[in-house]
DNA sequence: ATAGGGTTAG
């Protein structure tokens, strides 16, 4: 595969041709404007005529001797009213060459018209000459140019004019919150909350849809709530959507949904606001049903709603329905952001001739998508790949970012290069300008783990510079079991344990791994401390989508309407497997019930329960692609490895972390995970 | 004149 012509980077032909004759135009203009009547007839025409001798040395502009001063301020009235932008400004400037002010809406036209020009320069003339006689500009127009320097990203000038205003009102303040909450300067967000209220101005529902999004804790999201409802806007639309943004951010999901239960109108980004929550929030199967609701009520999904149901998609893999919404994007095709759910969308589910697809088609590609896709290659087993990928990315593609590294680290150790990853890791300081993060240190772990190298992995969490958190420990875990070193793997669960004192996964561990070396007593005393916590289980889940539907399985629950099916067609795979090998492996269950019952126990994870259902409704022909909550359990990969291989078949399983392409005998993971 | 929703790792 030829990366270098395959990943070649999208062309950027946005050349900004300008070229404005202001004056020969504004000349021309000046002449087609002979006012009938004079605008605002306020000072006799001599006055005009003699303060401009004063300054006229200024002007560029000398006016026609026939005409009146004033026919020029209604000039660049009409100029600024008809959007002729550069001659509008032309007109200013001989205003004020003749020391003339024209009337604020006209200032107020011609300042919008510097923003939708992104005139940068002709915006601070426009500042500097409604400042030139020495007094503030009005209110209104302050404001006006306030939230113009925000829009061309010159938020110290904003702030200035901020500071400097004689007066300010509640457009001014959060035109000042929404600045800070741009910039996550959240705390000073709500502090200017508060400082408008102690000079009396009154917060209204723009204000407070801007400062939602300053709330960091959930206490200061009830505080700011609590004086919503004292205002009485609680049921502005804005104000709404915010607060089911922010209490879904918070992970109070519930709520959000009250809010948004509660509303008697609804727009789009309500909806969109809603749809993102619960598909951030991981519950993407509410997102996908109130999408459907959405559509019920007659509201067109937009970018934003493909979005998150993609990302719902994505967090349930769930391959058919992504590739529904797929058609859906294609109106959006040009869309960044869509495509990149599109792409992430198509690797978490493990089709990777998808996501390749989406990424040669796309017309642009940022850092996301290069790391989306590298990441994507990395997880399903396809290392080799990413690091090409990223190799091209180096030369054609944007700036590498921490998520991107995070991503190359993640492949190298997949791919056994110990080497690649200790350059990479050294090195991304200086090459990228990228300080090494918690998830690098994670990915070196795995890295030295995974080699057998577990004392220099163990050195490696010693040396950092910031305390080991428990995914560090799970990490070094993890490579302790595959390489068996029961020493180093009872430290890091204890680790974990002090960390994490409900981690069910490490009790189990620690437990068999006292029990494999017949420490009865510790055995015992984990059990014990086990029973105190009562420590809570996650009852395995795996998921399936069969026949448009999504069939979920429980580990030991046989209440599916197929359960008999099932249950017979578990009996004919294990003993099918059995003549190629298959010894049930019962060291993955906890050390307290008789051999038969374990086996037993085992029989009915709920991995197994997902693969006799795909396999008995499997045309043969498309893989069966299973997801799960929790890790795949050492027997009942090894049972799908032997399906896959018995029934001559692809078994595509993802656990939380990654996938596992299950293929004659053999699994993508390298039996490592 | 000021306001709300979408994509990458772990």
């Amino acid at each position: 595969m030829n990366q270098d012509r395959k990943y070649t980077r999208s062309q950027d032909s946005s050349l900004l041709v300008r070229s404005i004759n202001a004056s020969q135009r504004y000349m021309k203009a000046f002449s087609r404007c002979i006012p009938s009547k004079p605008l605002r007839p306020s000072l006799p025409p001599t006055f005009y005529r003699s303060a401009a001798a004063l300054l006229l040395p200024a002007s560029s502009f000398p006016l026609p001797n026939s005409s009146p001063p004033h026919s020029l301020v209604e000039t660049f009235a009409s100029l600024c009213q008809r959007g002729a932008f550069s001659d509008a400004i032309a007109a200013m400037v001989s205003l004020e060459g003749h020391g003339l002010r024209a009337d604020p809406i006209s200032y107020l036209n011609l300042i919008k018209l510097c923003i939708r020009n992104n005139a940068v320069d002709e915006g601070r003339l426009v500042h500097r000459h409604l400042s030139s006689d020495g007094d503030h500009p009005k209110l209104f127009l302050s404001n006006t140019l306030m939230s113009m320097y925000t829009k061309f990203g010159l938020l110290d000038e904003a702030r200035q004019l901020f500071d400097r205003m004689g007066e300010r009102n509640v457009v001014s303040w959060t035109t000042m919150i929404s600045v800070m909450t741009n910039l996550k300067r959240n705390e000073e967000a709500l502090r200017l909350l508060i400082s408008m209220q102690r000079e009396g101005v009154a917060p209204n529902m723009y204000t407070f849809s801007a400062v939602l999004r300053a709330c960091q804790t959930l206490a200061s999201l009830w505080s700011v709530h609590c004086c919503i409802v004292k205002y009485g806007l609680e049921s502005d639309v804005f104000v709404r959507s915010s607060l089911i943004d922010v209490y879904s951010k918070f992970g109070d999901l519930d709520y959000g949904y009250r809010v948004f239960k509660e509303m008697a109108t609804r727009d789009l980004v309500v909806w969109n606001s809603i749809i993102g929550g619960f598909a951030q929030g991981g519950d993407g199967y509410k997102a996908i049903n109130l999408f459907t609701q959405m559509r019920r009520m007659g509201f067109l999904a937009n970018q934003g709603t493909l979005a998150s149901v993609l990302r719902a998609c994505t967090g349930m893999v769930v391959l058919e329905m992504g590739r529904q919404v797929h058609v859906h994007v294609l109106k959006h095709e040009r869309d960044l952001i869509l495509n990149n759910a599109l792409l992430d969308m198509y690797c978490k589910c493990g089709s990777l001739d998808d996501a390749d697809a989406v990424f040669l088609r796309m017309s642009e590609r940022d850092v996301i998508s290069w790391s989306t896709m590298i990441s994507g290659l990395a997880q399903n087993g396809r290392s080799s790949d990413a690091l090409k990928l990223f190799d091209s990315m180096k030369i054609l593609g944007p700036k590498p970012n921490y998520i991107t590294i995070v991503g190359v680290l993640f492949a190298c150790s997949h791919a056994g290069l110990v080497e690649d990853g200790w350059y990479y890791f050294r090195s991304m300081k200086k090459l990228f300008d990228i300080q090494p993060g918690r998830e690098h240190y994670g990915c070196m772990v795995d890295l030295l783990g995974r080699a057998g190298k577990l004392e220099e992995a163990l050195k490696f969490i010693q040396d950092m510079n910031f305390e080991p958190d428990t995914v560090i420990w799970r990490t070094l875990l993890g490579a302790c079991r595959v390489h068996k070193n029961a020493t180093l793997a009872a430290h890091a669960a204890k680790e974990i344990l002090r960390l994490e004192p409900d981690d069910e996964g490490a009790y189990i561990l620690l437990s068999n791994i006292y029990a494999d070396s017949h420490r009865w007593n510790e055995v015992e005393q984990v059990r014990k401390s086990m029973g105190d916590r009562r420590v809570r289980k996650e009852p395995g889940r795996s998921w399936i989508e069969v026949g448009k539907k999504i069939h979920v399985f429980i580990v030991g629950d046989m209440s599916h309407p197929q359960a008999d099916g099932i249950e017979k067609e578990l009996s004919r795979l294990i003993s099918r497997i059995a003549n190629i090998g298959y010894v049930p492996d019962t060291d993955f269950v906890l050390h307290d019930v008789g051999k038969e019952q374990k086996e037993e126990s085992l029989r009915y994870h709920s991995e197994k329960l997902a693969i006799a259902f795909g396999v008995l409704n499997s045309t043969r022909s498309k893989p069966i692609r299973i997801m799960k909550n929790l890790r795949i359990c050492g027997d009942c990969h090894t049972f799908a490895k032997l399906v896959a291989k018995s029934e001559d078949m692809t078994i595509i399983i993802r656990d939380p972390v990654r996938f596992h392409h299950f293929q004659d005998g053999a699994c993508s993971c390298g039996d490592y995970w």
